[in-house]
DNA sequence: CAGCCATGCGTACGATCGTACACATCGTTG
DNA sequence: CAACGATGTGTACGATCGTACGCATGGCTG
């Protein structure tokens, strides 16, 4: 029963190689002599650890998003307070997200997949429970969705956007969206854009 | 200088079929023999009219985006107020675009294109900037910013997820995004989720 | 120490792809 | 009316892919 010429990290280099030229080259680019290639691993190895590509791209995905929950966790694990919590959600949009080009990269990935595949959809799903749970931790429940959003829309749109990710734009929104409008007298915008 | 066979048709009903069987398949799944079957032309066309894969995607995609910003660009042109436009930005995401999973994939496909090749970074950016006129006509800049965020996240997360995608919450987080933070009071979420 | 079998790999096969290119078709022109 | 050239198509080539499968390897057992 012990292992023989057991190597149990070449699956888990596998795994990460597959991100690498998932990263570089997209899903679609993504073959398995490519991943062999990259992780060091004969072909043969491809078939042998993983029974379908669909089993590889699975498991890499998931390790994906849990990596970039546990950041999340990380974060607003050491929010102190409400306001430490608003900090560290543009702190997540403009340091640890946007900088890298991977991370949106294989976010993107991962939802065109999720949007076609249920198998995806439900890591994304899982993904999307854990940042909230989070979140649960300094917001209400509602709020906790609606600042969800805010986060992914801030963060697709600052990573296509040409650069200028205004800091002071994304600290209004999230004080906006973390202020219930109960509280605030009805006041309209202030200058409408004509034309 | 007249046409003699020539038929305009031909072309766009090529990117309209492309755009069919990237709904379906995927940018990876879509090749010129199954578009050009799709559309009922000779594989021969695919390379007649469009002379690479690239530049019928580009205007593939283009297509798809304009289609999209003119509806965005029809419910803004009708909303009277500033109550009218949010109501607006309620219904396009919850009835316009949610009803049809191909929407959501066709996006995805983009942004996960745009992610990695300038030409459809652009195609996003042009569709961004299309977005925030409309919303211009309503709201000012800054909040144009913001609400284009809520919105892409609210779309994504809502088709995203499972089901129970609430309306009054959309509508909740609309009304909060919009209302400058200023005019309220300070004031805390309601029941921090702990656990 | 000999042989067996779990473990892992090299290679080849059939399918599918983008693209090139020779050829068919037919309106126009001289 | 003849033939030319613009317009469109059928087909074949080389590359790349996922996967299957027979063989090499070497630790364990008797």
């Amino acid at each position: 029963m012990a292992s023989r010429r057991f190597d149990p990290e070449r699956r888990d280099r596998i795994i990460d190689a597959a991100l690498d030229v998932i990263a570089a080259q997209g899903v679609a680019g993504a073959s398995h002599r490519k991943i062999a290639e990259h992780a060091g691993v004969p072909l043969g190895s491809m078939t042998y650890h993983f029974v379908s590509m669909d089993e590889l791209l699975t498991e890499a995905f998931r390790r994906f998003a849990n990596s970039i929950a546990d950041r999340f966790d990380q974060q607003f694990g050491e929010a102190a307070d409400v306001d430490g919590a608003r900090q560290a959600v543009v702190d997540l949009i403009h340091l640890d997200l946007l900088d890298s080009q991977r991370d949106l990269v294989l976010t993107h990935e991962l939802y065109t997949l999720a949007a076609r595949k249920p198998v995806f959809r439900q890591i994304t799903r899982d993904w999307m429970a854990r940042s909230r749970r989070a979140l649960g931790l300094h917001f209400d429940p509602e709020t906790c969705r609606m600042l969800d959003a805010l986060i992914e829309g801030l963060f697709i749109h600052a990573a296509l956007d040409t650069e200028p990710h205004d800091r002071a734009t994304a600290v209004e929104a999230v004080a906006r969206i973390t202020t219930p409008i109960k509280t605030r007298p009805a006041r309209e915008t202030k200058e409408p854009n004509l034309t």
